[in-house]
DNA sequence: ATGATATGATAGTAATACTATTATATTTGC
DNA sequence: GCAAATATAATAGTATTACTATCATATCAT
């Protein structure tokens, strides 16, 4: 998997960068330091030019890659749909099973990252934590319409919609299928974020897991809704 | 109701401001506009500078009620939730049938707020907005355990609170009240958000509410905890 | 009428978020 | 191996942001 994965580029829409970070060193540097950078100090404290003192280059050179600091976190999170919907498809392709399958599903998009896939110069760890907290900055902007329009959001959208199609494939009958999968999404990143500022609001721990929450919620209302 | 609204004052922590808005012709000048300007140009584009101007006033001035527009967010959403737990307490109080209530609350946090409560400086309707699309903003920072334990959050933790234990009256024996309850309050808002911006990753509508959405979750949740 | 307090006006600073220009490496094509 | 093309680096500059500080003026309370 590991070793698949290395070979597999994350196809990221073109307009999101001005020059692919993907085709040189010094992209591919911007990339690794920035989630590196991102998850220490914030999204808010960094910066291109801090960027640039850390990796031993230059602001001007950052912004032939990228427009601004949102459009690299954009990147990012994109990236990171996008090798999670590999993971998801590559773990639940061989799988019949409507109900195992979603089960499978939600384990993988809530689980917390653990491994670094240390050959590359992404660490998918880090990025986890970012998606965590800093991601729903990336789309809670006025500019989401204009944005949505180019594509910005198409492989996230894209991991939706699979949730979606699985829990049709549970349950024909239940009305909000798209709504419950984006929950599924959105709702588990909440609970990794409650975990660790603030456990009141969670029942979420290092026992009961967030994709413990999710798989419970869904299940129960899946059920209801055959029954029902 | 209204009428009552207007002689109760919401309590705000008083880290939050430097001086309390509500104390001043300004104060309130200062909410009321910000409430607007939020709303129509979005947090990031919004400045004290911008909020001077329109109010006919100074940027030096706007300093001395709050530090940075940071903490005028944290006020406003603290605003909202104390308004909309007002509102919850009272809709829910003389009600003593646990499924009936917690129904009550749902619908009261998940409703989008069409009236303005017009006899006072704050728009409601407009703070709705703002605080599906911009509260997140307000925790997820790098601050977030800092301001925490200063007591910012206070009431939003409160509402969460009152939500879960609710849910326990209706089942003791469920899992996880309090993940339930903050998935209630940020999934409704989450759904109001897509509604607007992602409509095919949600299927609310004007129709289908998110209130209907999170409803139907949380009681399908619950009855199977109380069959299983 | 005096003193305290609130507000306004102006100026100034450091950092941010860029753009533009020029210089210097490095790569590639022949 | 050299010229041309391309990538990167260095430097400078601009407008805006996010403040702080100071002083002037208006209002309000005793």
């Amino acid at each position: 998997m590991e070793k698949l994965l290395q070979t597999v580029k994350i196809a990221i829409n073109e307009k999101i960068y001005v020059k692919d970070p993907e085709s040189s060193d010094l992209g591919k540097r911007i990339i690794k330091h920035s989630i590196i950078m991102i998850d220490e100090m914030g999204f808010e404290h960094f910066t291109f030019k801090k960027l640039g003192a850390k990796i031993d280059s230059n602001e001007s050179s950052i912004y032939r890659y990228f427009e601004n600091k949102h459009k690299l976190l954009v990147y990012l999170t994109s990236w990171y749909w996008g090798w999670l919907e590999y993971r998801l498809v590559f773990a639940t392709n061989s799988m019949f099973e409507p109900k195992e399958k979603l089960a499978k599903a939600i384990e993988i998009v809530s689980k917390t990252i653990v491994e670094d896939n240390s050959f590359s110069h992404i660490n998918e760890v880090l990025l986890n934590k970012i998606v965590i907290n800093e991601s729903s900055k990336s789309y809670l902007t006025k500019e989401v319409d204009d944005e949505n329009k180019n594509g910005y959001f198409t492989i996230y959208k894209r991991m939706v919609n699979r949730l979606e199609d699985m829990i049709k494939n549970v349950s024909p009958n239940y009305s909000y299928p798209s709504s419950l999968a984006s929950t599924v999404l959105e709702g588990s990143l909440h609970q990794h974020f409650l975990k660790d500022h603030f456990p009141t609001l969670t029942n979420c721990d290092s026992k009961k897991t967030p994709g413990n929450f999710i798989s419970d919620l869904v299940f129960k209302t899946l059920n209801e809704s055959n029954n029902g």
